[in-house]
DNA sequence: AGCACGCCGACT
DNA sequence: GTCGGCGTGCTC
């Protein structure tokens, strides 16, 4: 940083550019600079007609060889306000770009925030200065969250707040924490204070060390507030700051900047987060660390949690880094690292203060009568649980009211026009609605193919559950003598801002009684007076085609599960059944057995001998070549051009390889666009990368040739988790 | 990816 | 006679 150089020093710069790989330019390009610039500096630089921010990657101070150095042209302008990006980071997203396949520059671009594009040096000294000047301050959520507190000088955290007292399960985990220096694996179940435990080990490292930096990634962005809710009350607002989409430009480029000045001491936010910029970074936090929310399935298609794990291993080289993934239901893949002494297991099996564990009720449906919704006994546990003044939660993983319509006279179906799935009948507002592309129409009065005018809607989702109930819970009634009170909650009832954040309130002040609602419900949020939750429509999750299905379903079931009993003074004083009732054509599947005993430990040691015997991951690795065209032939077509290729030049790695036959997705076409994929797999992680590592280059010139005519995109998915 | 250049159809 | 369709091609 206090490096002497000469006041004039010509250097030549390699600077990365958020250009795609597809764009036949190499990683970096290069430029020359009169002034000497230090490696991770913010530049802007001309490509073509364009003017655009890029990152210097490396410096030289002799003239790059093979380029004529007249056709250089000049860096236009430094940031230099802004310190340079650290080594570590650019490790980080070196290793992100070559391990997903994709370029340096798209990957490390995207991982700045957007707005910084636009500024140029003079505004970014101007934000800077606003930021030091003030103290760095998250601010209120507009949802509530935390008040604005006074302005605070920046470091001097103050844990004024009374903390809770720990389990003797917590202390042991925290102090299992400070020996420990691999990934950790914090297997505890719902409501075992988790979090708690992530506060302490912040709190512990923030303490020892007034410049480490924390970061703590969760899988969704309606968990945010509540944990930035309880970071703000322990550390102080204005040592917290959150990165995730649902910002305002300003607000991410703010805490971006808080984060990678240092005024941020705890980064709280979804899997992008994981890029953040934090030169302190000494301990990294993945809460629900199996949710699949981490991989992204765009652009870039990485996994935070995996990032996790390699970015706390590269920070470790300079000063210890602790990484701790905390889940009930761990992934498959963790469980195993952790099965093979890889990870650390650190167990917290107990709920705080004596909260109880539901108990599972399988529903026969067998035994139960045709084509109904909830069966007898579950509306009648509804019905006494809101008697008794408690609450439930009822789940669903379909939202609309039918996932069809259909004609009965001739067959038609509400198929969506540009999809290969039907439009999903919304009563609310008579709308067809196709869940992939969008695409909405009203319902017709008549069927469109043949005029009968018996259409009716074939399924259920969330909206009729939601109007059943409240029909056949119309006869029962409250303590008080009121009507007890049904509540959707799914992506459709909180489209509006702030109706999330409304809803939840509602029911955490007692003022619905039946909640419906997809898995959106069973996800972190902290109910108190729920005594039953039932999940209604889950046998799809045990004999899908999906592998990971059952191993989802479990995670979800046992979620949701949680949301149950949390009070353990509130159950004692109902003397309340905690309960988990779940409807299945297939009571007596080994899932629900483990699910009954809570015993994740027993399902991951089935599910891993599954695995092992078919050669799936974890024991095998996976990438997928996924290609989209106008026609679904012309997808494959290209899909077995790439193969192929791969095996005419007998490309590295290709002896460890099984290159499957190209298949269309699940669902074939969206939006108009036609999907298919092709899987490849190997016992080898190492095989498999430097195979991709090698196919790259012939499926960018493959783009060029015949077999790529019509193709429209194509994209590598390594390591995928749906398939 | 952008953004140019570039060559063919319906409008002020 | 121009505006604009998106097909190749280039960007240190």
């Amino acid at each position: 940083m206090t490096e002497l150089s000469p006041p004039i020093a010509a250097c030549w710069v390699e600077v990365v550019l958020a250009t795609p790989a597809h764009s036949g330019l190499g990683d970096s390009l290069s430029y020359w600079s009169p002034e000497r610039l230090q490696e991770g500096a913010l530049v802007r630089v001309p490509l073509g007609a364009r003017e655009l921010l890029g990152i210097v990657w490396r410096v030289r101070l002799q003239p790059p060889e093979g380029l004529l150095p007249d056709s250089l042209r000049p860096v236009l302008e430094t940031f230099a306000a802004l310190p340079p990006l650290s080594a570590n980071w650019r490790v980080l997203l070196e290793f992100a770009a070559r391990y997903y396949q994709r370029a340096l520059g798209e990957v490390a671009l995207a991982a700045l925030p957007p707005q910084l594009r636009e500024l140029d040096a003079a505004a970014l000294q101007r934000r800077l200065k606003k930021l030091e000047g003030a103290g760095f301050k998250v601010g209120a959520a507009p949802g509530g969250g935390p008040g604005p507190a006074a302005l605070e000088p920046s470091p001097a955290p103050s844990w004024a707040a009374p903390m809770p007292d720990l389990s003797p399960e917590q202390a042991a985990v925290l102090a299992a924490l400070e020996q420990g220096t691999q990934p950790v694996l914090l297997f505890g179940a719902t409501g075992s204070g988790k979090t708690e435990v992530y506060l302490r080990a912040a709190q512990t490292l923030l303490q020892r060390d007034p410049q480490a930096q924390a970061l703590v990634l969760v899988p969704e962005i309606n968990l945010t507030p509540q944990l930035e809710a309880r970071f703000c009350e322990r550390f102080g607002a204005h040592t917290v700051a959150s990165l995730h989409s649902g910002l305002t430009p300003a607000q991410r480029l703010r805490h971006w900047l808080a984060a990678h000045s240092g005024q941020a001491r705890i980064v709280l936010g979804t899997r992008m987060a994981i890029f953040a910029s934090l030169p302190r970074l000494r301990l990294i936090v993945v809460d629900e660390e199996h949710d699949p929310s981490y991989k992204s399935q765009d652009g870039a298609r990485y996994s935070a949690r995996d990032l996790a794990v390699y970015r706390a291993q590269l920070e470790s080289r300079t000063a210890r880094c602790q990484v701790i993934l905390g889940s009930a239901t761990p992934a498959l893949e963790s469980w195993h690292a952790a099965e093979q002494g890889r990870y650390q297991r650190l167990h917290m099996p107990g709920r705080i203060a004596g909260a109880v564990l539901p108990r599972l009720r399988l529903l026969d449906l067998n035994q139960q009568p045709k084509q109904c919704l909830i069966a007898p006994p579950l509306l009648a546990a509804l019905a006494e649980r809101a008697a008794r003044g408690e609450q439930s939660l009822v789940l669903l993983n379909r939202r609309g009211y039918a996932p069809v319509l259909a004609c009965h006279a001739c067959g038609w179906k509400s198929d969506c026009p540009h999809c290969s799935a039907h439009a999903v009948f919304h009563k609310i507002d008579r709308s067809l609605r196709c869940h992939h592309c969008g695409h909405a129409s009203h319902v017709p009065r008549a069927c469109p193919a043949c005029g009968n005018l018996d259409i009716a809607p074939v399924g259920r989702g969330t909206e009729q559950v939601e109007e059943h109930l409240a029909e056949l819970l119309a006869e029962a009634r409250r303590p008080d003598g009121g009507p007890v009170r049904v509540a959707r909650l799914d992506a459709d009832s909180t489209r509006a801002k702030g109706s999330l954040h409304q809803r939840l309130s509602q029911m955490h002040e007692g003022e619905v009684d039946v909640l419906v609602g997809t898995q959106m419900v069973a996800k972190g949020h902290d109910f108190r007076r729920i005594t039953l939750v039932a999940g209604l429509n889950v046998d799809s999750g045990l004999f899908s085609s999906d592998y990971r299905a059952p191993e989802r379903l479990f995670a979800l079931l046992l979620q949701a599960a949680g949301r149950a009993g949390r009070d353990a003074a509130f159950v004692a004083a109902q003397q309340a059944a905690v309960e988990l009732w779940v409807q299945t054509w297939y009571p007596q599947h080994p899932l629900f057995a483990a699910l009954a005993r809570h015993d994740y430990p027993a399902f991951a040691a089935q599910q891993l001998r599954e695995r092992a015997s078919a050669q799936m991951p974890p024991f095998s690795f996976q990438a997928l070549l996924r290609a989209e065209a106008r026609s679904q032939a012309t997808a494959q077509a290209w899909l077995q051009a790439a193969q192929a290729a791969a095996q005419a030049a007998d490309l590295p790695g290709l002896a460890q390889l099984t290159l499957y036959p190209p298949l269309p997705l699940t669902v074939q076409r969206v939006a108009g666009v036609e999907r298919a994929q092709m899987l490849l797999e190997s016992p080898s992680r190492p095989a498999l990368q430097a195979f991709l590592q090698a196919w790259q280059p012939l499926l960018h010139a493959l783009r060029r040739q015949p077999a790529g005519r019509g193709l429209l995109r194509w994209a590598i998915d390594v390591d995928p988790v749906s398939l």
